[in-house]
DNA sequence: AAATTCTGTCTACAGATGTAAACTATATCT
DNA sequence: AGATATAGTTTACATCTGTAGACAGAATTT
């Protein structure tokens, strides 16, 4: 069975999410973070970093002190890289434009958002 | 059993897609259509349609002839608004900018993508 | 060292999803 | 009208997800 990488549900993608923001940790660290805002069973933690693991987007580190830790395999550019993609062939076409106007339309984005972004863009090359 | 409605998954999308552009159709209408870009049985496709019609995303209309025709019952905008929320609760936490920002990294959006939009906007008010 | 406590792994299970066949009633052909 | 085809409705089933308990072996306590 060819071990699908990326493939992160939305279950998991909130481990990932602290994986990413916190480096390494041990379970219950990340139980202790995730705790705050989830209301996940520490068991279910525990099934979710392991799937993470089989499908590599974690990798476990033995220590010699008792407790593993674990951090993301992938980095959270190319995740959303490919989440973006996804997002928008399914939805747009794969046409950024075609979003950009919609988001515009529905008000997500104000005229002076597109100016601040293209001010910011002008200063930097 | 309260019928979620709007709850669309990626399949069916590709029906309430067919619907959203071509108004009303027969269930062989939409095969046809469907089957230029999908491998979808027909079989399959009629699942796909009964389920929306389930969750009242799509309504059956009973006419004199022999076919149903079925149409979209919830609107394009409305799936996109919900659509493009949870995206970006998911991926952005929520703000417009930070997904703004990431695509220009991506270079999903140029500069002159940007000034175009702008362009758009100043012009219409 | 024995008892106890955890960690890491495995198993469980219900509901969602993608895919498609079975069945039944109705329409069409002969 | 009877045979046949087809549309609409149900059922089937494997896989994926979210959630969590079971268990075995290692670490810690007494």
């Amino acid at each position: 069975m060819i071990t699908k990488k990326y493939e992160v549900t939305d279950a998991e993608l909130e481990i990932m999410k602290v994986l990413w923001e916190n480096g390494e940790l041990t379970l219950n660290e990340i139980v202790e973070i995730l705790s705050k805002k989830e209301k996940k069973n520490k068991s279910t933690i525990k099934t979710l970093l392991y799937r993470l693991i089989e499908k590599e987007s974690v990798k476990s580190i033995t220590n010699k002190k008792k407790e593993n830790t674990y951090k993301a395999a992938i980095k959270k550019d190319e995740y959303l890289r490919k989440e973006n993609e996804s997002f928008l062939e399914k939805l747009y076409n794969g046409s950024t434009n075609k979003l950009l106007l919609n988001f515009v339309e529905e008000k997500k984005i104000s005229k002076k958002d597109l100016q601040d972004l293209l001010d910011l863009i002008e200063s930097e090359d």
